[in-house]
DNA sequence: TCAATGATGATACGCATGTATCACATTTCG
DNA sequence: CGAAATGTGATACATGCGTATCATCATTGA
């Protein structure tokens, strides 16, 4: 018996997925994510319908796709901003990463958008949260509260602070922050403002 | 010519109308709105599709009737849960307000599941959003700021805190605490303790 | 009483969607 | 070489949706 490593033969397959993938992120971003039909993926993408379920057989996995380029590209901006904050300490890793998932600029308005799109799906499809594992905000809130420990030792953060469960409410008042500004509520600088008091507020030696 | 206030003979249209619009609440609470569609609200309110469309001309019609009718629900909840805690306070609104709207029990789960999905429906069609006018949080937002200024004065928030900017923090908190829960990554009761962890802080003489 | 109007039922229409099928071209490899 | 596998196109199918149409019955007012 021969062992085949059936490599495909004409065209890369996870290049020809990333672009239909990215046209879905595209959609998602601009007219929102239950505008992403299979028809319009593919449009956008400048491919046929049949290429579409040729390298997505359903529409489930098209989605669970695009959501791990959309995890990529989230983790890749929030990455970008704290370096942009020179030197990594505590303080400059919990700002630069809620900074960088609020709605700001152009990239994090689509990057938000579109996760926005993904997250209120599973409020209907909770069997496609199930199949895509651990949670972005799960991630990003024990990544903060290590940091704000960290802050702690080094007396910038009070000392009756409980790390998680700060962690857990700075997460949430940036995703309220940034529904509100997908909603129209407010613009991204505003949302800022608010977030930027209370993380002063938190990072204040006592 | 003669003025005839035209009263409908057979049956009291505004019940009819109610009728519908919680069947419309309830699917939205338990199935999600993108269920929420002419034929299944009919069944749920135990009448026929022609029906629906008779006493709601058009689709929009009836998600806007219902989303006036979860308004109203809404604030029944906050007003019975301020009453409540007791003395009115500018600690007991505060805390009244924001516990009433985060999903902790049967009904601020429903009544939650159900504004969001008004929410996200407004992400995609702006149109309705317009149509229904001033939003739910900007009332929250203004609410809970004079109260906090009220507190500010009885000297029980520290005199540096912005009232407006908290406000709109801890409204946007809760939003993004009620995602969480309604998403699966936390329980109401958790999301309680990180909210009230939060306002134990501010809450919290100089 | 009887025509007009209010209320309800049954059913059809047009469209968009995800998916499936059939056909054909191109490449690979024994 | 030539058959099998890979890649791509055109089109069909079944379903669900909002909405529209036609018909029927009950009530009301002159």
């Amino acid at each position: 018996m021969r062992i085949i490593i059936d490599v495909p033969k004409r065209v890369d397959h996870e290049q020809r997925r990333r672009q239909i993938g990215e046209a879905l992120l595209r959609i998602a971003s601009t007219r929102g994510l239950q505008s992403a039909t299979m028809r319009e993926v593919a449009a956008e993408a400048g491919v046929s319908l049949r290429l579409v379920q040729y390298y997505f057989h359903t529409k489930e996995a098209l989605l669970l796709a695009a959501l791990a380029y959309l995890g990529e590209q989230l983790t890749e901006r929030v990455s970008a901003s704290i370096r942009a904050l020179g030197p990594v300490t505590p303080r400059t890793v919990v700002y630069g990463t809620l900074t960088a998932v609020l709605p700001t600029d152009d990239e994090s308005v689509r990057l938000t958008r579109a996760y926005t799109g993904f997250y209120t799906l599973v409020f209907s499809e909770p069997e496609m949260g199930e199949r895509h594992g651990a949670t972005y905000p799960d991630k990003l809130e024990s990544l903060l509260a290590r940091h704000i420990a960290a802050a702690q030792d080094a007396g910038e953060v009070a000392a009756d602070v409980d790390p998680p469960l700060t962690a857990a409410a700075l997460v949430a008042l940036t995703n309220g922050l940034g529904s509100s500004v997908l909603g129209g509520q407010r613009n991204g600088a505003a949302a800022l403002r608010i977030l930027e008091d209370q993380l002063g507020r938190l990072f204040r030696a006592p």
